[in-house]
This record gives C-alpha cells, sequence and structure tokens, in this order.
DNA sequence: AATGAATGAGAGTTCATTCAT
DNA sequence: GATGAATGAACTCTCATTCAT
C-alpha cells in the first residue's frame, strides 16, 4: 500500500494545492521499513536494493530516487531506528529512572522483533561504512551520556552504588545490552521473557547500593 | 611466503606449478591468516575469495582446492580462533583464576588486534550461515560452562558474590565481553589498555563479595 | 538490432542506458535467437550466456535481465521451437494428410538449417534438465497421438497399411525422423535434398496398404 | 581397487618377468568404464575429468596421464564402445540374420542400461569434436554397410521386401535405431522390454515381403 | 516523479591442464 | 609411473548504479 498518498500532510481541509508534500518523506519511511525487514531476513551482506524495492512493492528506480545510493539508504535507516529508540527512552530519562530505562529498552525487543537483529547488522558494518559509524558514533554518545546521568543521580540519591564511578558503570551496563543484542538473533532461545527479566533483576541487583559503604 | 621452493636464483618468479614441497595443513592456515585479514580489513559483507587469495599469494583457483567452498573457508577459520581462544583460556581454567580469565581474554586485542575485529563478524553474520552458527553455538556453550564453573568455585570460597546465581552472572558477563568487542573495532579510542584495565577493575569489584550478606 | 533508438548519426555508438523503445518479448525472441544460434554452432556444452549476450549484441547481465537464469532461457527456447514447429504442422493436422505431414517435416529441415541441430542439442540435454524433459515430453506426446490420429484415418480410408497398429507404426516413424535429426547435422552429406526425398518416398512405401491384406 | 599391483616389480617367483604388460591397457579400460559412467549419469556438458578419476579411484593426474586430454579420452570411449558394439553383431554378421541383428541390438540396452545414454551423449557432441566425428563416420559406415548387406541377402532370398532398396532400407531402419537410442533415456517407460520387442516385431512386419510383389 | 532496461564489474565456483616431485 | 598442488580462464549469476523515457 505504498502509493496511498490520501493523507494532506498539514492537514489542510480546503487548499491541497499541487501535490502533496510530505509523500516524499512518508515514502521514504515505508523503503527504510522494507530495508529494515530485508536486513533482518538477510543479513546486511546479502541484502540488495532489489530485495528492498521488492518488499517494498516499488521499483528498482524508485529505490534509487529516494535514496541517491545505498549508503544513504543505511545511513537513513540507523538514523531512523535511533530515533525510535531515543523517543522510547523519553520517559525514563524525564524521570531519570534507571529501572525503566531498562525496561524500556527491554520493551524494544518484545515490541519489534527485528529491532535487534538490525541494529546489530548496522553496527557490525559500521566500521566499513564511515558515514555510518559517524551516525552511530554520536548517538551512542548522546545515550551514553543520558546513561551516565541516569546513573549519577542514582548514586547522588543513594539507590545506586557509588564505589565505581557512573561513568565505567555506564560503560559496563551499555556492553552489556550490546551483546545480548548481539547474541539475541542467533541464540533466540536463550532469551526468552523470563530470563530476560531475570537478567535485567539480576544487573539492578549488581548495582544496587553496597551495605556498609559510602553514605548520604 | 607460500612459495618456498627454490625460485631460480636472479630469474623471474615463475608462475608456480607441479607438487611443491608444502604441508596441507600448513598451507589451509596460511589462507585462513589471509582470510581473517581480509575480513578485518574489508569486513564479511566485501571480504571475497578473491582478496583472500590475493592476500595470500594464491590464485583464486587454490583458495577452492584448499576449501571446498565459501562456507567451509568461513566455518575453518572459526573453528581456529575458537581454538586458539580456548588455548589462551587454558591456563585461568586449570586454575579457577577469574580475574586470570578476563586479564586473559583481555591480552587477545592486544596481542592480535585482528581477533576481535573479526570474531564480531563472524558472530554477527553466523545468524545466516547456519553451519557458522552451530560452531558458534557449540563453542559458546562449552565457554559458558567453564565460566559458570569458575564463577561457582569462586562462590562456594567466598570470593565471588552469591547473592545473584553464578549462571545468571555469567551470561552477563559474557554479554559484557561480547558488547565490548562489538563496540571495540568501531571505537577503539574508548579502548586504549589503561581503560580496558579499568574496566575489568570495575567488574572486579562489581562482583566482588558483600560485606554482610551470606557468607559460611 | 537492438540498439533501436537514434544514434547520434556520425557520433560513436555509445553504450545504451536507460529506458529505451523496444519490447520486451521482442528483445526476449532477439536473445532466443542468438541462444540457438550459439547452440546450433557451438553444441550445449560450450554454449554460454556470455556468448549468447555477445551474439545478440547486448551485455552478459542483459540475458539475465530477460531470463532469470540458464534454465529459463534454454526452455523458453525449446518452447518457442516446438510452437513454430506446431505451427509448421498445423496444415498437415487439417487435412489429415501423412505425406503432406512429412513434407512439411522435411521444410524444417531446408527452411532453417539450425533447426535440427539445435533440437537435437535440446533433446540429447534434457535427460539432465528436469524443466527442460518435461516440456519436451509434453509436445512429445502431443505430437505422438497427432501422427497416430493421421495414421489411423489413413488406415481407415484404406491408404495406409493395417497390419500395424497405428500407434506403433508412430513410434516408428517418430523415432525415423528423430535419428535422422540425430545423425543429419554430423553427416549433412547423407541428407541432400534429393536422398531426403527418396527417404521420405521410400517411407511412404513402406506403410502403403499391403495388396491382398485386410481391407473393405 | 585400481592399486592392486601387489606384485614387486622383480620378484616373481617363476615367469612374470618386468612390469606386467596390460596393466597400462587394463587402467586405461578402468578408467573409460568410469567416464562413461559419469557421462550417462551426469550427461555429456557436465562430466568432468575429476569426477571421471573420483569414480574410478584415481587421481586427478592419473586420468591425464594415460588420457593426453579430454579429447583423447572421450574418442577412446567411443572407439571401445563401438569395439564392444561389433563385437556383439558378430554373429548377426556371420549368419546374415536380420532378426538376429535387431534382437542383438536390442540386447545392449537390456545388458548393459548405460550403453545408449552414453551413446546419444556421444552422437550429440561429435559434431563439435573433429576427432569423435571421424571415428563415429567411419564406424556408421561400416555398420549401414554390414546392414545392408544383410539385406540384401535377404531380397535375394525373398525373406524380405524388395521393391525399396537395401541402401535405403538400412538407413531407415538404423534411424529408427538411433531414434530410440536417444528418445530411450528420456523417457524410458515408453521402452519395457515387451514394447520393444513389440517395436522389433513391427519392424520385421514392415520389411516383410510383400506378397504379389516383386520375383521368383 | 518515477520507471525499468541495460550496464559492467565482481561474486563464488568449476575445470582442463600443467608440472615439480 | 603416478601424484596432486596450482593455475588461470571461463562459467552462471547478482548487484549497485545509470539514464532515456
Amino acid at each position: 500500500m505504498p502509493k496511498t498518498n490520501a493523507s494532506p500532510p498539514g492537514g489542510e481541509p480546503v487548499a491541497q494545492r499541487g501535490r502533496p508534500a510530505g509523500d516524499h518523506a512518508a515514502k521514504r519511511a515505508e523503503i527504510l521499513k522494507a530495508a529494515a525487514s530485508v536486513i533482518a531476513e538477510d543479513g546486511y551482506a546479502k541484502a540488495s536494493l532489489r530485495k528492498v524495492a521488492e518488499r517494498a512493492g516499488y521499483t528498482t528506480g524508485a529505490v534509487t530516487y529516494y535514496f541517491a545510493n545505498k549508503e544513504e539508504l543505511v545511513t537513513a535507516l540507523a538514523e531512523s531506528r535511533f530515533d525510535r529508540y531515543d523517543a522510547m527512552l523519553e520517559p525514563a530519562r524525564a524521570k531519570a529512572d534507571i529501572k525503566l530505562l531498562y525496561e524500556q529498552w527491554l520493551a524494544m525487543t518484545t515490541g519489534d522483533p527485528e529491532y535487534w537483529p538490525v541494529m546489530s547488522q548496522l553496527l557490525t558494518h559500521a566500521r566499513y561504512e564511515p558515514a555510518l559509524a559517524s551516525i552511530i558514533e554520536q548517538r551512542y554518545a548522546r545515550y551514553h551520556r543520558l546513561h551516565t546521568k541516569i546513573l549519577e543521580a542514582g548514586q547522588a540519591q543513594g539507590t545506586i552504588r557509588d564505589d565505581i564511578p557512573a561513568d565505567l558503570l555506564a560503560d559496563q551496563l551499555a556492553a552489556m545490552g550490546d551483546g545480548w543484542m548481539m547474541m539475541f538473533p542467533f541464540e533466540p532461545e536463550r532469551f526468552d521473557p523470563s530470563r530476560v527479566e531475570a537478567l535485567i533483576d539480576a544487573v539492578l541487583t549488581l548495582i544496587a547500593p553496597i551495605p556498609g559503604t559510602s553514605g548520604s
């Protein structure tokens, strides 16, 4: 259903002159969705623009019309994924709630089984696609800052152990998440919901305050 | 250095034919080394048998002579890498020393800067190459058992916190390692030796016994 | 003559890109013609898509654009040849005229010296290409039914001997034709028009009614 | 079991001095047998020297040692097959018995299910391998003379119709056989023994003398 | 704006052949 | 006499990209 452009992009009741703007963005989004689906299914190495076009219901030419080349498609895909990620994490950021952060992060998995596979394909490939690498670096740095800030707040409140600098702690916990992301698509049976919950609980235990240490 | 037999001194290094002195296993190892190097440099997606052959100093035909097809090459590569990994971890296994385990694991990085990049490429691709996936699954399971056993021993001795089951702990710590492996090739500056040491110290702190809990 | 659109008069015939005016079916036919020509000239074993493309004036990619793979090309070729065959035999079918049938069949030879060589290559190869085999089987069965019917009509009219079942007779005569087809490309001098005519006359003699046998 | 040469090339107890002669010829024969088997199974186009070597239990080098190149292998194969054919037909030749001739020819089929497939592959390919073509031409010419002679004898005796020159009749009947040979590997179910017998009977009926025709 | 025919390079793979051993 | 490592060209097929329409 790509060619639905019935929705005027600004909701004009009367006007709607000329071509509907926003169409462009919507079609790009649709192609990106198809791209994610193809990458999840076939892996980055075997994902071709042809397959993406086919899955989106477009022609080969259309894909290269909306994205100058494969690199642009891939970077746009990464960007859109991170945007979604950020949006999802927003509540946790606002409340500085570490538990909520991890639960939201977990929700990405259950909500969209393609999310992690696609992300791990993009991350692993980033090393060989500078444009992609720079996007990921920026986004990860931003996420790292957010994560650190929440941990620091927790340490200040005494809800998180403070014998390890928040910065290091953030690195460790983020790595744990990345590691799971990488292994998840590959051994999904090891990541059923109840086990993932146990893992997250264990993380919270791991970073809980140590009795008799530090102090308000 | 595949062309070991005496080249006519002063003459053109003519194309090599016929039966050379070389040793089958050694040649395979040489090609695997070249394959690792190409994968590290160009990524799995762009690593071709042609490039591997070129880097090894052979022709394309020679590579497919030693490895029936790409799949066989890749699985042999994974296997050889895991063998190396296992050999390196042996001392830590023998002594059931968790700190040594992490330090040895860290040494893989400093010892061979290609090790992690290659591994992360193989792991990420495994999902789409069943033969590769099965190898990794087996090896990971073995490593996971070893890791769990060492942690259990530590818990029994009171050197590791026992409020989290060793099995879960192993999962978390292994994931951390995998996460670092994935991010390392991509943000190497974040993983200079001193920082990695700090990370490992922090891990040890994280799993250190909690005063006032459990105990003999 | 694929490059139909106006080439700059007097200019270099630049490589052709973009959407040309051509007609899909016509292009396929052109490629099939080239394929037939290559098979006739080099034999099935040495006929490659490259050669076919070259002979058609296209690149390799163009051939695989019009035919997903070699199997599809070959089966399409067989199909088109049989279509031509059927069309040619139609008048004989309509009149149930056995002599006309053989003469038309003979005309295939004189009309297109490639027809028999190509057919015999395809037939011989069919055993190892199931898709091709199934096409040939169907078409041959149809032709066999037609042939049998005409012979039966002849037997009923008393113009063909009836001491051998029409079905067996059809098998024998078809085999004769196949045998000639196979030997023709290989000993063409034995098949000059006058000799072929003599052979056909002899066939008609062979199946002429036997005096003193059966009959009304 | 090619490497049976348990006899030390100098340790014969009594006779058998030097290398056993005939060894060479025997090994060639073994390779030829393997070649026939591979051609029957995979078709000429996909029969490779590697597969032949493998099936014979030899090394790749051995095949090219015994046969300078593929062409020589193929022509030797054809020659050996024709020799076998000739030997089989010898009794029919000696007795000038046409029925025996066809029955012997039929026996080739039931005796060795590979015979016809291999032959039809070689015949079809002969057009593109001059050396092979010349062998076949010679052998076919010889067979044609034999066939004609037997038919002539039959005509003289009044056991075969004489309203068609023996030469033309031979051509027709040989073509019938070739046609069956070509179709047999490809529709074997149409050639069960009882049907083949019916076909041969019908041939004999076809060439039986015509009452009221010819002379004394 | 969008198409889809066509390119041309490069992928994995196969192969007959060569030749030092 | 026989081996089997290695070549190098050719194979089928895939792909990102271009561009006349």
